[in-house]
DNA sequence: TCAAAAGTGTTAGATTTACACCCATGA
DNA sequence: TCATGGGTGTAAATCTAACACTTTTGA
């Protein structure tokens, strides 16, 4: 490194995961206990400092694994978040990465080994720093994308029925949805193929389960935001 | 600063400007060329590197206040590049931040002095690392923006004819708009406020100039990304 | 037999787009 | 007088939102 380089300060850079998951019709995030000085106790968003020989995407995607064991898993950035005193303990600057997963594929004595646990997005604690705005503006960018492209099939199972896509499309827009309107819309999108199989554990009559059809989604690629 | 925090990597950390400027009914970018190596005299955004005492914004802030001598000029965060080989000179993360000034409000002296100048944002040479992406992302932000709020105003003088905003909205979006259309949706949107001024020197017949009103766009915030 | 979820189309209203002419003026 | 940009409204098309009944089957 050249001396232009050398007089600049460095800085501690961090990314915080707000990890979403899907139980029980309701958006859940995966937070627990910040278990450093200052704040040690303080619920808080899963994080990890960034190291020098990696990228932001990649420090997101090793942090989330060291949580949750899962790579390959569907991430996007949310923002950087830099004011001087966000944390108490030293100069911080965090990038915010959100993520979704399926709470089935995750290890549940996960949850206890690292002191975290799924919490309703709307049923939040006061968080440290500026978590909750992290989560905020997460839960708003999954809401843009949504709008326009197929997002969030991560969080369900492979298999699904379109009432289950529903319930968590309501459940991150935080509204009610028409049946058939939503019905009509998401099959215009494309990018889900319905199977020959039937689910029978949500109801007596049974509905068809869908499935994902990511070559369809990549192909449309052009079209997102 | 305590133990933990204390084993962790420090990252340089900057910030690149991605500054707006709008002349001749194009979408122009201040770019210059880059005066350190490696890289030395390649295109590049201005930048400067965030300071410890200092947050992400407050640094934007400066760093276009060093380049522009503006204070307080509409900028937003355009997201955070950290590609571990992104300079080559040494691990560097930068946060993109876009700003919109009004070229005729930029000391012209300014441009020798930091070797800058204005581009067209459709004629832009290659550039260092990811100062296209950069730059490409901050267009999409603002063509986003400027469909549901009215933002570029700080591009304009403070007053300004209608077909000199519209002329505005299509070099940012790239797109020729219809003439009746356009004025219809801005003035439906408010935060434009009609003078009794009339400019003389876009025609012979003179068209009213208008000025953004403040207090209505504040007002209106809410309905806004 | 009935409760509970699955599945399916149509219509009114709202929004968006396309489009053409007269006006005022300086050269 | 004519070339130039300023200014204005309407109709068609598209998109969005509201809405109700029949089906299946396990309990």
């Amino acid at each position: 490194m050249n001396e232009y380089y050398i007089e600049h300060q460095k800085i501690l850079l961090s990314v915080d995961c707000i990890i979403f998951g899907f139980e029980d019709y309701q958006l859940k995030v995966l937070i627990g206990h910040r278990n450093m000085d200052p704040g040690r106790g303080a619920w808080s968003l899963y994080g990890g400092f960034v190291r020098n020989d990696e990228s932001l995407d990649e420090a997101a995607d090793r942090t989330l694994f060291e949580l949750t064991g899962l790579h390959h898993v569907y991430m996007r950035q949310v923002g950087a978040f830099g004011n001087v005193d966000r944390d108490p303990g030293a100069r911080v600057v965090s990038v915010a990465y959100c993520a979704l997963i399926n709470v089935k594929d995750y290890d549940r004595s996960l949850l206890e080994k690292h002191n975290v646990q799924w919490v309703n997005i709307d049923e939040l604690p006061e968080m440290f720093s500026d978590h909750q705005e992290m989560i905020a503006k997460a839960r708003k960018l999954m809401q843009v994308k949504m709008k326009t492209q197929p997002v969030g099939f991560e969080l369900l199972p492979p298999l699904f029925t379109l009432t289950q896509l529903q319930r968590l499309y309501e459940a991150v827009q935080g509204a009610e949805l028409d049946k058939r309107n939503f019905r009509k819309r998401i099959k215009e999108m494309g990018s889900i193929e319905k199977t020959r199989l039937i689910d029978k554990t949500g109801s007596k009559r049974g509905a068809y389960l869908y499935r994902f059809n990511e070559k369809t989604y990549r192909e449309e690629k052009f079209f997102r935001l």
